[in-house]
DNA sequence: ATAGGGTTAG
């Protein structure tokens, strides 16, 4: 059909020419060999055409002009075909302006050279493909005959710039016009149907390609396996994936990513297994779309093959399968390779720094991740918007209120803030930064909100348990026509356990459901934890219970807060059972499991068990040890607990501040006074922990309650801290000798500073008072108790009681009567009944 | 015709 191109009578003489195939072939152009009947203008013609061919497939456009150039002055004039030829080269190099150069020439050459059809598509394709679509779009208008080509060239023009409506409105005007699309352009429609996700329009067109039997073209099969993918049809495209005579790589990674796209890692995984069984040699794109799915599923053996497959390969240093190996590696947390692979890749680009980035965020490695962004910065590399939203993150994982405004500020200066996932992320840094305020301002001056930013404020909200103004966003989204989705009912419910409305988040629970949205595992989780934090520990079991037999499986934080449920109600029966749901489903290897195990058996009374637990992990993290050294605190083992420690210390495991409020309340507990100090020593010259409040509480309490309250004084005098009431509380409760009765002066008057309406202190003072047989002093205390309007508080009748029976004893000596202890009794009044 | 990065809930 191409033979048409060359029917213009004063180009006549090239009718010995073959005529074109097509003009999309990739197939060289042949003409007529040389031979002795031509004339030597022919001859000349053909060697000037065949020299222009072969440098336009080699990319010299600008000597394949000059040559036109020297054509045009040895006076052989140019046909049709040699502008062809140069105008693809220039669609190769998308060199616009060469090609524009050269539609100047042709225009030049007359209107009935410009107007001649070949040149008129050509230059239609070449506008197409150089992204110049008002040229395109203008020149197909004035288009006298509007063939299959340049309508395959402006179809796809409108396909990838995203224009799929009309690009399936111009599929249909062509066949309206009696043109038959042929196999170029059905992959066009079918990429708009699969963008569009219309599936009915594609089943269409799938019908149409059976008809006229282009079923068997692998272009044709790819794009029809490619749009059911996209589709979610992956029956379908299966159905076209096993019915291809010959696949090649394109089909067999058509499938696989229709499969990624899907979810359905495992089958894709499966597929390129299958792909590998039958010789074919997996494609960059291949091992690519392996390692997302890999990623995906978090397996690292299927991972690293595909990286080994890549470097037997040699397309190591490809830049988008590079950054496919560093995505992988950041997925699993493999931290150290994904580092290596990011300093060994060549070509850098914005992705690949981006993606580093977000490696070191994933692992937590927040400083590591902004270091990064300096580097990338000195690099001369621009940030983008998934720059600035890792680097938003980066400012809300460490609540840095000054990083987070400096990138809002950069988002502004560069209009990056229009973006939904920036929008989110700076809206959820200032909430995590305590600025919900900023947040909602940010959030209302967003104009374009999708369901995430919704529910980003709406989390903001939750985590501080503002459930009404969670509810309030809740129902006003869906007023803005925002249908709430699974993680909008999660915020909700955490809202309200959040808040201690326990009731309320069952109700929403329920609600939820009965609209048709399933709770997932983070539902569950969220009224289980929420249900424990409340007090309701057996419910808190019913729900764990519950969630598995709705089919979800229980994870790692839902099990560990099923076990410290257990553990504030010491249910060892129960404990012990989920204990055996760890083993079963594999999770009694993960350390958060086993912590709260060791944390349960301990409280449960069964330290044997929190010890077995213990000495069966195998690398031990901070935590675990921890919990191990509290359940020896507990059970009064301070040696076994400075144990631990020493094997923490061992092991290489920095202690912190809880690990020594343990270790020295075990001390305390045992009154082992020298351990004890010794450990706080430690703790500040070895450890370089610099103590708490809670440190010094410990150390004061034991050195107090083995008598040496001079030195616990003074410790309380040198601290860092201002005294609270609870450690002056604790020292007073430990005088008990005459010759302290100046220390009990002293605190009692800066605990009536502190608290001058607490009655509990009055109690303690007049306890350490008593107790130095100074009831003078006692009665004093009653009195100003009096005077401060705190006499009918139990304290108050203590002290009254304490009197009594100590002139009982100390009066007379004589045994008081029943009316007297009768008497006495009465004093503590109804009040005393009422808080017993 | 097919491939790479960022946002929300426990």
């Amino acid at each position: 059909m191409a033979s048409l191109y060359f029917t213009t009578p004063h180009f006549s003489h090239f009718k010995s020419a073959k005529p074109i195939k097509s003009l999309n072939s990739n197939e060289p152009i042949h003409l007529t060999q040389f031979n002795g009947s031509t004339t030597n203008h022919q001859t000349s013609y053909k060697s000037y055409f065949h020299a222009i061919s072969s440098l336009c497939k080699d990319g010299q456009i600008q000597q394949a002009v000059d040559l036109l150039t020297e054509m045009d002055s040895r006076n052989i004039p140019a046909g049709p075909e040699i502008y062809g030829e140069i105008l693809q080269g220039c669609v190769y190099q998308r060199d616009l302006s060469t090609g524009q150069q050269l539609h100047a020439q042709v225009l030049k050459n007359g209107a009935f050279f410009a107007r001649n059809e070949y040149i008129e598509t050509k230059l239609v394709i070449f506008y197409a493909k150089c992204g110049a679509f008002d040229i395109a779009n203008d020149l197909f208008s004035r288009l006298r005959v509007k063939n299959v080509f340049s309508w395959a060239a402006i179809i796809g023009l409108k396909c990838r710039i995203g224009l799929n409506e009309e690009a399936l409105m111009g599929f249909h005007e062509m066949q309206e016009n009696g043109l038959l699309p042929d196999n170029f352009v059905v992959p066009n429609a079918l990429k708009a149907c699969g963008a569009l996700l219309w599936l009915g329009y594609g089943k269409g067109v799938h019908g149409f390609v059976v008809k006229v039997g282009f079923d068997g073209c692998v272009f044709v099969a790819s794009s029809l396996i490619d749009m059911y993918g996209k589709c979610g049809a992956l029956e379908d495209a299966r159905k076209v994936f096993d019915g291809m005579i010959e696949r090649n790589v394109i089909a067999w990674n058509s499938m696989i990513v229709g499969y990624i796209q899907n979810g359905m890692n495992e089958q894709a995984i499966g597929v390129f297994h299958d792909m590998r069984v039958e010789g074919v040699e997996p494609s960059q794109v291949s091992i690519s779309s392996f390692l997302s799915a890999s990623a995906n599923l978090g397996a690292i053996g299927e991972g690293k093959q595909g990286h080994a497959i890549a470097v037997v390969r040699g397309f190591e240093f490809d830049s988008i399968l590079g950054s496919s190996v560093l995505n992988f590696y950041s997925k699993v947390c493999l931290i150290e390779d994904a580092e290596l692979v990011f300093d060994r890749m060549l070509e850098k680009d914005v992705v690949t720094w981006n993606l580093i980035i977000s490696s070191y965020l994933h692992c937590g490695l927040t400083d590591k991740a902004l270091d990064m962004c300096h580097l990338m910065r000195s690099e001369n590399m621009r940030f983008d918007c998934v720059t600035l939203s890792s680097i938003l993150v980066a400012a809300a994982n460490s609540s840095n209120i000054k990083l987070g405004k400096e990138g809002h500020g950069y988002c502004i200066r560069n209009s990056l803030q229009s973006d939904v996932v920036v929008a989110s992320s700076i809206v959820d840094m200032y909430a995590k930064c305590g600025r919900i305020d900023y947040a909602v301002q940010v959030f209302c001056s967003t104009t374009k909100k999708d369901i995430i930013l919704w529910n980003t404020l709406l989390a903001a909200y939750a985590r501080v348990g503002h459930s009404g103004e969670t509810l309030k966003l809740f129902y006003q989204m869906q007023l803005e026509s925002v249908t709430p989705n699974v993680t909008s009912w999660n915020s909700l419910i955490l809202g309200f356990v959040r808040n201690r409305q326990v009731t309320e988040a069952k109700e929403f629970f329920s609600q939820m459901q009965s609209l048709g949205v399933h709770p997932n595992l983070i539902t569950w989780t969220t009224l289980l934890t929420g249900l424990a934090h409340n007090g309701f520990h057996y419910e808190a079991l019913k729900i764990f219970q519950e969630m598995q037999e709705s089919g979800i499986k229980p994870n790692t934080i839902s099990t560990s807060s099923a076990l410290s449920a257990c553990t504030n109600v010491t249910s060892l029966q129960h404990g012990k059972a989920i204990h055996g749901y760890a083993i079963r489903h594999d999770l009694g290897s993960q350390i958060s499991i086993s912590t709260a195990l060791v944390d349960m058996y301990a409280k449960c009374g069964c330290l044997s068990r929190a010890k077995m637990v213990f000495d069966n992990i195998a690398s031990k993290e901070l935590p675990v040890y921890n919990a191990m050294i509290s359940a020896y605190a507990l059970h009064g083992q301070a040696g076994e607990a400075r144990a631990v420690l020493r094997n923490l210390e061992e092991a290489g495991v920095e202690p912190d501040g809880i690990t020594f409020t343990s270790v020295l309340s075990a001390c305390t507990h045992t009154g082992l006074v020298n351990e004890g100090l010794e450990t706080f020593v430690d703790m500040v010259s070895k450890h370089h922990c610099s103590p708490s409040m809670e440190h010094y509480g410990c150390l004061v309490s034991l050195l107090s309650q083995s008598g040496r309250v001079d030195e616990a004084f003074r410790l309380i005098l040198t601290m860092p801290y201002e005294p609270d009431a609870e450690i002056i509380g604790t020292l007073l409760a430990k005088c008990r000798k005459h010759n302290e009765i100046e220390l009990v002066e002293q605190l009692s008057k800066y605990l009536l500073e502190l608290e001058p309406d607490n009655s509990g202190n009055y109690v303690a003072i007049s306890n350490a008072y008593a107790a130095a047989g100074r009831w003078d002093e006692v009665s004093k205390i009653r009195d100003s108790m009096k005077e401060k309007d705190l006499k009918k508080s139990p304290g108050c009748s203590w002290i009254q009681v304490g009197e009594k029976l100590h002139s009982f004893i100390a009066g007379d000596g004589s045994h008081p009567s029943t009316e007297e202890i009768q008497a006495t009794l009465d004093l503590l009044g109804t009040d005393m009944n009422s808080s017993a």
